[in-house]
RNA sequence: GCUCGAGUGGUGAAAUUGGUAAACACGCCAGACUUAGGAUCUGGUGCCUAACGGCUUGAGGGUUCGAGUCCCUCCUCGAGCACCA
């Protein structure tokens, strides 16, 4: 094969790269199959959602970072994989569907294509037969069969709960789109609403998930945000009796060492025993209390900055350290949703208390005393007991758990943890999601079809059938089949959510409306059905019409990539031995918290079932690329005009330039500016690189039959110094080093024939096409890509003289250039370095009390 | 309020992890080539000073022969959490 390459005499960056682009597409370059003989490495993106904007000019930051350590750990002779796909569900698709009445599919195949497109055009090394899009029945049939295994082991369940509800667009939101009590899209305001809802039980995995961050390899940040998501805390569940009731009240504590300073207790307005306690006498303000909270919004409730609010109930509770009477009061301080709703309030030790007992005027008592002596109040940190009867003179610390013991003993406490966490709620009300693949049916016929032997759809049944009553009628979630899968979005051209807050899926009644046969799994639409057979085993069902979140695709698209069409699993299994999880996983800190976890649960829940036999982690290197700001220092806004478009920068610099640039801005990991002056530097860096390969007429320079030595030892510098700074995703200081050997190499003559191909290859995996092309025009057959990373030779690094600084009193006086470096003892330095010249007016008339020699780097001579 | 992270030239930044602060690049200044330069090349460019020299990594203190780097106090910016008992 003869080598081939762009016809262009000048650097005609456009012609190079669409050349190469049809090259790599041609000869299929990045597709890859399991090679048991080689070690593999997944590198993984975060998918995009394919908006109707294009690519944004943060997205080539975290592709590129990715495409060069592909490249790289291809040359240093991995199997690499390096998919893509599309996350394309979501609202923007459903509004455009809303407005325009097209099907949310076609528009999003565009936008897929026009993405699709760009990212061609920035020359990404990228198997594009791996290509995966969450909206491909081929692919979220699998998502639902996900769910069906949740289901069926018992961590799906519906259950009525408060959900988002934004008027003004129709539609309910999920939390992550309510920001400050508006919706994120448009700034309308936004209601609770309470409807059933499909919750997936992550809470069950609470500490599964919280010990998995121990190893492994992320941004600190983000593990702590997912810690703090989780939120675990340890204490003590406490019973107080109730004065004059039989009933008790449970509070939950991270405080025991406190108790002898409860002087109250508060239960949330929501609480059970609101009812049941209040003295006659204050019945009338409870009411309308609980009334006034419940109006409440949440974001009124939760405002820090307002005072206090509670209402007295009259009833007494027996405070089991002292035995002391103590009021109980309700305040929506208190949330009914963590712990048991209901706290014992010690103000001299927890700000929140003390603010609500100044207000109500009720007794604080101290009963820690601060070490440091400082005894304002409160107090919230750890101490000595004081006023604690027996405990007094403990630290807190040994106190929470002998108090707990005790309290154990006596029957009215036991250990207790608690999570912040909370269920998943998975339903969303909107067409442009996975359906749900649940058919509901009457509870009594679920339990008829229980009883028959020949019940189909008992693979994917859950233990206790979930189910919801609706008009009085008790209802049993019904799961369909593998071979009824993927259930399909029916068509249709009316996109909008009913007013009550309900999908609009329930108003294609043909869907929605079926006949199932449970004896023979048969399912057919009730308007197609000849009423006459509507008996046994065919029973009357109806649709779950609500569909998935966003979400839901995201949170396994990682193993899709390793077999995306296969037919028969979720991942070949051949496929997953190999590939196992990602080596390597970049994208935005934004779901440092919410797709991170639920992939993380996702995984483990699948590792458990035994669908994959990978580690129980699915991403042991995490990385989040920093978001490039406009030139003006501002997040890019339309509104603020300082988007940049990098079909542009395409445009008047090329792909290499553009991606060149992007890794040269700075650390990878932080948020920084974009220039568009800088990129003219890096553009004349390809320019000079051009330049040292080609001649004016197009033909290749004769390069010189030997380097000097200086030049040698910077050459072996950058080979090892690109290398070092790729593994470590120092890309900035990489581009640096590649700049100073250039300059170096230049204004010594020019490379020789040896670090002319070098230069090349450790160029390649930054800017590909420039590299493949002088690659092809110095003589090589092939790409770039398949050739081997440069080793570089330690021994031409080390300079035969050497620079030592000397300092006097810590401050550079002189250099000394020594030859032989190694073989020179301290004392014939610091004779040599005595001897300068410029030394010497320092320390001539001064007393030397301390000489410090670290080798081959620094004399100091301390004088007074 | 709490928890992290960050503050270095006119700008983006670098600094072998305690050892010459400002590499590399942008911008700017001067020069060369040019009909021309917003092309290219060469040189200069932290601050003060006429110079010798002195000063300099948000501010102040400390440890050290030596601090951008470690410790303490404070200031500013960014991120996350925010009545979770």
């Amino acid at each position: 094969m003869l080598a081939v390459y762009s016809q262009c005499k000048q650097y005609d960056f456009d012609e190079i790269e669409l050349f190469w682009q049809k090259f790599w597409d041609k000869n299929k370059t990045f597709c890859v199959q399991e090679d048991f003989s080689k070690e593999k490495y997944y590198v993984l993106d975060m998918f995009p959602y394919p908006s109707g904007a294009g690519l944004h000019i943060g997205h080539p930051e975290g592709y590129t970072a990715s495409d060069i350590l592909t490249r790289y750990k291809h040359a240093k002779g991995y199997n690499v994989l390096h998919p893509m796909g599309w996350d394309a569900f979501g609202l923007p698709a459903e509004q455009h569907a809303i407005k325009t009445g097209i099907n949310p599919a076609i528009n999003t195949a565009n936008n897929i294509e026009i993405f699709k497109k760009q990212m061609k055009r920035i020359g990404f090394a990228i198997d594009w037969d791996r290509e995966v899009n969450t909206t491909d029945p081929g692919y979220f049939k699998w998502t639902q069969w996900i769910f069906l295994q949740l289901f069926k082991h018992g961590l799906a369940y519906v259950d009525e709960s408060p959900v988002w509800w934004c008027e003004e667009l129709k539609s309910v939101l999920a939390n992550e789109e309510v920001i400050g009590g508006r919706s994120e899209r448009g700034d309308f305001p936004v209601i609770r609403k309470n409807l059933c809802q499909w919750i997936l039980r992550i809470t069950r995995y609470a500490d599964k998930l919280l010990e998995g961050l121990f190893d492994i390899d992320w941004p600190d940040s983000t593990k702590r945000q997912q810690t703090a998501w989780i939120g675990k805390s340890e204490g003590a569940n406490i019973r107080f009796k109730i004065d004059g009731y039989d009933e008790e009240i449970c509070v939950y504590t991270t405080r025991p060492d406190t108790i002898f300073g409860a002087t109250f207790l508060v239960i949330a307005p929501e609480h059970p025993l609101v009812e049941k306690i209040v003295a006659q006498k204050f019945v009338n303000d409870v009411k309308k209390y609980v009334e006034d909270s419940r109006k409440k919004s949440d974001l009124e409730r939760t405002d820090l900055a307002k005072t206090k609010t509670g209402v007295q109930t009259g009833a007494y509770a027996i405070n089991p350290a002292n035995g002391e009477r103590i009021e109980i009061w309700i305040a929506d301080y208190v949330l009914v949703s963590y712990g048991s709703g209901a706290i014992m309030a010690v103000p001299g030790h927890d700000k929140r208390d003390y603010d609500f007992a100044l207000n109500y005027g009720i007794a604080i008592t101290q009963v820690i005393s601060d070490v440091s002596g400082n005894n304002q109040l409160p107090y919230v940190g750890d101490g000595i007991l004081v006023n604690s009867g027996e405990f007094n003179g403990i630290s807190s610390e040994k106190a929470r758990e002998k108090i707990i013991s005790w309290l154990h003993a006596a029957k009215r406490a036991d250990f207790a943890q608690n999570y912040k966490l909370r269920d998943w709620l998975f339903s969303r009300q909107r067409y442009w999601g996975e359906p749900i693949p649940i058919i509901w049916i009457k509870e009594s016929d679920y339990q008829m079809a229980l009883s028959n032997d020949k019940f189909y759809f008992k693979e994917f049944l859950p233990k206790e059938p979930v189910s919801y009553n609706k008009g009085g009628v008790p209802y049993c979630a019904l799961p369909l089949c593998l071979d009824h899968l993927p259930l399909t979005l029916p068509p249709t051209d009316n996109y909008l959510p009913s007013t009550d807050g309900e999908s609009p899926l329930v108003k294609i009644k043909s869907w929605v409306n079926v006949y199932v046969n449970i004896e023979t799994g048969q399912i057919v639409s009730a308007e197609d059905f000849n009423e006459k057979n509507a008996s046994f085993p065919w029973v009357l069902g109806r649709r779950e019409t609500n569909t998935m979140p966003q979400w839901a695709g995201s949170c396994w698209y990682y193993l899709r990539y390793l077999s995306p069409h296969c037919e028969t699993n979720i991942v070949d299994p051949k496929a997953i031995n190999y590939w196992q999880t990602p080596d390597f996983y970049i994208g935005g800190a934004e779901h440092a918290v919410l797709h991170l976890l639920y992939a993380r649960f996702w995984h483990r829940f699948l590792f458990d079932i035994g669908a994959i036999n990978t580690g129980k982690e699915p991403f042991r290197r995490l990385f989040h690329q920093g978001i490039i700001l406009g030139e003006d220092g501002t997040k890019m806004s339309k509104s603020r005009g300082n988007v940049i478009n990098p079909d542009e920068i395409v445009k008047h610099y090329g792909a290499d330039a553009l991606r060149l640039y992007e890794m040269f801005l700075g650390p990878l990991d932080m948020m920084k500016p974009w220039s568009t002056k800088g990129i003219e530097g890096v553009s004349r860096f390809l320019k000079k690189v051009w330049n040292g390969y080609v001649d004016k007429n197009g033909n290749i320079k004769s390069f010189q039959n030997s380097v000097s030595d200086t030049c040698r030892t910077v050459i072996n510098e950058t080979i090892r110094k690109v290398g070092n700074d790729i593994e470590e995703l120092k890309f900035n200081t990489a581009i640096s080093q590649m700049m100073i050997c250039l300059n170096s190499v230049q204004k010594a003559g020019g490379f020789d024939g040896a670090s002319a191909r070098n230069f090349l290859k450790i160029l390649a995996p930054f800017a590909p096409h420039i590299s493949e092309e002088l690659w092809a025009r110095i003589g090589n057959n092939g790409s770039i890509y398949n050739t081997d990373w440069p080793e570089y030779d330690d021994s031409k690094m080390i300079p035969t003289s050497q620079k030592i600084i000397v300092q006097v009193n810590g401050k550079m006086r002189a250099e000394l250039v020594v030859s032989d470096i190694n073989n020179m003892q301290a004392d014939a330095i610091f004779e040599l370095a005595m001897h300068d010249g410029n030394v010497q007016k320092y320390i001539f008339d001064k007393k030397i009390v301390k000489k410090i020699y670290i080798r081959g780097k620094i004399v100091n001579f301390v004088v007074e």
